[in-house]
This record gives structure tokens, C-alpha cells and sequence, in this order.
DNA sequence: CCTCAGTTTTGAACACGTTCAAGACAACGA
DNA sequence: TCGTTGTCTTGAACGTGTTCAAAACTGAGG
């Protein structure tokens, strides 16, 4: 029933030939056209082997999302050490960001046609994929301490959350743009990493100040009703 | 090969049967859980016949849309005439809207699961369901123009599609909202409703203008890429 | 070398969404 | 009454994702 993430191995060679055939498969034909015994037969296996490493089709983007994830910090590397400024770090980690997916872009788009389905394990809000997640905001959590950014209280405990929404939001963009070398959604970023900054600025000016405490004090509640409580003892 | 809107009474009344059927059938075991067959067992005609009216599982929602788009503007009904006030009137609108939707809340996610996708037709941004998010803008436009409300020259032209992307935010959390009896989508919306009064007036302020300026400049640069150019004379 | 438990692999089988060639039906003019 | 044409209806068949009981393999202990 439960999918094994191997024991042996040879098992774990298996498991990487399959996510390998069915991602590339994916970047070739897409998602849809591509079928379970297609990613089993370039991988010569049996279909119900695939199956055994993985629990479903989905799964496979699931294992791809956190490949990715590793591509991203590889190509980030060392690079966010070189500048303090916060825009220039923000940039950096937007771009190399996109960079990294930019193959698997129309692979992406289930990223999103599952992000507002509460009930699938693919959204970035489900529990499955609360480690990455969770991954993706300690990045940004990093651009942020590693700048000299002046953070007002009232924001600074959920900045680094926000960061990761309005992240998420360019990668939505990202995944429509069909401009040649999607360079509309690099200027995209170009064009509201500023903003980004000077929103946090006027957030600390006493006109806005109670708008931004409520705006947090909404995102704070709404968190519990995005992944459920999980209470520390599990009941069974 | 292209599904028909039925020519005869007799045929609409099929149509309607199936469609009957089928939201019946998606209320109460969920959209996943029921099967075509179900559905056309449950409105006594063969599988084959409901693909006659319906192209596929998915159009079965499209027509629920726009049956639910009637059953709010029913419920709403003259209420919009009897209030001048921006916020009573934008409050208006969105309660009614989560009343009406309110027995195929979980059936309404699938707006969102595809509204990423900029292929299926299904997302609230594809051609086939412009003519619906046009009319849902057109009662935003209502909104506005029924009230006193001043609106910034940059914003006035766009604000109706503005307000109709809040209202699909709302949607949004509410489709995910677990709370008993959705409580916390209707705290959200009047939690909100002045923050969206406030924002436009702030707009105003020289302080925010080029910022508003820049992002309104962008929306009009999406536009086109979500929704193709379609140009005049239609080619084929 | 054999045994045996654990792990991996197989492929037929299932239910599903969807298609399509064929038939049934309805309305109308000859 | 009989074709004829357009609309509607049927149900078997296809390809899909997924399941599962059985087989094959692996490696450690006797």
C-alpha cells in the first residue's frame, strides 16, 4: 500500500532510473501526454514497479519539486555571500530560482493546479510538502539576516513567510509567460524587488502600521486552517 | 466531435436531467467519487448520451458556474438598489456570493486547481468562461457606480477587475475555510471590505500614486498573456 | 550448498473517462 | 403511407492510472 522509498542499493538505482525516464518524458511531451507505461518502459521496468516507488503519477512532481529544490541551492551556492543588499539578494534568489525550473516550466503548472485543492498532497500548503516548504522559507529567512534590512516588529516574524508567497506568486507568473526566454517575468522581478523593499519601509510609518498588523495577524490565523493542528502526541 | 447545445425541448430537457443529475451526485459524494456512469445512470440515459451535451467531466462544472453566476444574481436581487454605501454594497455582493455557492463548496476548489493551468478551460482566466468573468466584473462595475465612491484616475479603469480578483481571493479562503458554517470567510469579509476603501483612497495619496501607477501598468501587461489576443475579425 | 525472510519485480486485471459507429426517433414534404 | 433529413440515443470498445497476488531475486545463517 504505502510506496517504499527503497532499502537497498539497487532499489534506490531503480527508483532514480524511473523519476529519471518520467522526467524527462515530462519535459519532452508533458505531463498528461505522458503515460505510466511509457516512464515504465524507458526505464525498463514494469509498470506496477514504478508503483512500488512511487504511490501515484503526482508523486512523481512531488519527487521533482524537491529535485529542483537541490538544483536551485547548487546553482544559489555561494553566490548569496557576495552582497549584503537586500534587493540584490532577493533578486539573486528570484532568478536562479526560475533559472533551475526553467526546463520543467509547463511541468510546473501542477504545482499550482494543485496548490488550491486543500486535499492534495501536491499543494505547497499540504503537510507533504510541509518540509519543503518549510526548506524554502529558511532560503528567504537568509536573505533576510544576511542584509543589513531594517525589519519593523510588527512584520518581522512573518517576513520571511511573506517573501515566500510573493515567491510563489512570481513562479505563477513565471508559469504563464510566454514571452521569448520568459523575459518578462525577469523583468517582472526586476521591476518589484524594489517595491518589495519599500513596502517593508512604509510598513514601519504609523499611517500604515495598524493595516500590516491586521494583514499579519490574518495570515497568522489563517496558517492553522492551512495545515491542520497536528497536536504533539500523534492519537494513532 | 463538438458538444451540442441542444435544439429541441426534448433535448434541453435531457441536458438539463444530466446536468441535474450530476451536480446532485457532486454534492453529496464529491466530484472525484462520481463516476460518468453514475451520472448517467442516475438521469436514465446512456454514458455516450451525456458526452452528447457534455465534452467532458470538466464542462459538467462549467455549466454548474454558470448556473450558480444565476443563482447569485437571483439572491441578490434588488438588495444591490437599496444601499448608496461603497463598503455595504462590495459586502453585499460577496456574502451573497459565498450563500449561494455555499452547498458546492467542495466542488468549487476545481475553479482553482485549474485556474493555475493556463491550458484548461476550466481556469477562470480561459476563453471559454470569459463571457462569466465578464459578467462577474460587470456587477464590480455595478458596485462602483452605484456608490459615492471617488476612485484615483489611474485606478478607475481597472478597479472593477481589481475588486473581482479580491473576490476570488475570498473564494479562495473560503474554499480551504473548515470553520462551522464558514464564519471565518464571512469575519474575512468584513474584516477586509474596509481595508479595500481604505486602499483606494490611499491610492490617491502622492506618496502611493507611482507605485499604484506601476502596478496597474502591469495588469495591463498580463492581460494579454493570459487571455490571447483574439483579434477583430474572428480567422476561422 | 540450502533455507528462508525480506525486498524487489512482474503483468494481468480493474474501474475510470472518453470515443464512435450504429441505431432510434421526430418532423416534414411527396 | 413512405422515404429523407436532422436530432438524439445507445453501448461496446479503447487507452488511461492504479492494484495486487504471485513470482523472482538477494543476502545472511546454518
Amino acid at each position: 500500500m504505502e510506496p517504499v522509498r527503497s532499502k537497498t542499493p539497487k532499489g534506490e538505482q531503480t527508483r532514480e532510473r524511473i523519476l529519471d525516464a518520467a522526467l524527462d518524458l515530462f519535459r519532452t511531451q508533458g505531463y498528461a501526454e505522458t503515460t505510466m507505461r511509457q516512464i515504465a518502459d524507458a526505464a525498463d521496468v514494469a509498470v506496477g514497479n514504478a508503483y512500488y516507488y512511487f504511490a501515484s503519477k503526482d508523486q512523481l512532481i512531488l519527487a521533482f519539486y524537491e529535485r529542483n529544490h537541490r538544483d536551485h541551492l547548487a546553482i544559489l551556492g555561494a553566490a548569496l555571500d557576495t552582497t549584503k543588499d537586500f534587493q540584490d539578494r532577493l533578486r539573486l534568489v528570484l532568478r536562479t530560482k526560475v533559472d533551475a525550473a526553467m526546463p520543467y516550466r509547463r511541468l510546473s503548472t501542477k504545482l499550482f493546479t494543485s496548490a488550491a485543492d486543500p486535499e492534495s498532497p501536491l499543494s505547497p500548503f499540504s503537510p507533504e510538502s510541509a518540509p519543503l516548504r518549510a526548506e524554502a522559507i529558511r532560503v528567504m529567512a537568509e536573505v533576510v539576516a544576511g542584509s543589513g534590512l531594517r525589519v519593523g516588529k510588527d512584520l518581522r516574524a512573518d517576513l520571511p513567510e511573506l517573501l515566500w508567497l510573493y515567491e510563489m506568486g512570481v513562479i505563477l507568473y513565471w508559469v504563464h509567460d510566454s514571452s521569448p526566454g520568459c523575459e518578462k517575468t525577469y523583468a517582472l522581478i526586476d521591476r518589484t524587488v524594489p517595491m518589495v523593499e519599500r513596502l517593508i519601509g512604509v510598513a514601519k510609518l504609523p499611517v500604515v502600521r495598524p493595516m500590516v498588523r491586521e494583514l499579519v495577524g490574518m495570515l497568522d490565523e489563517l496558517r492553522p486552517a492551512a495545515a491542520p493542528p497536528a497536536p504533539a502526541a500523534a492519537a494513532e
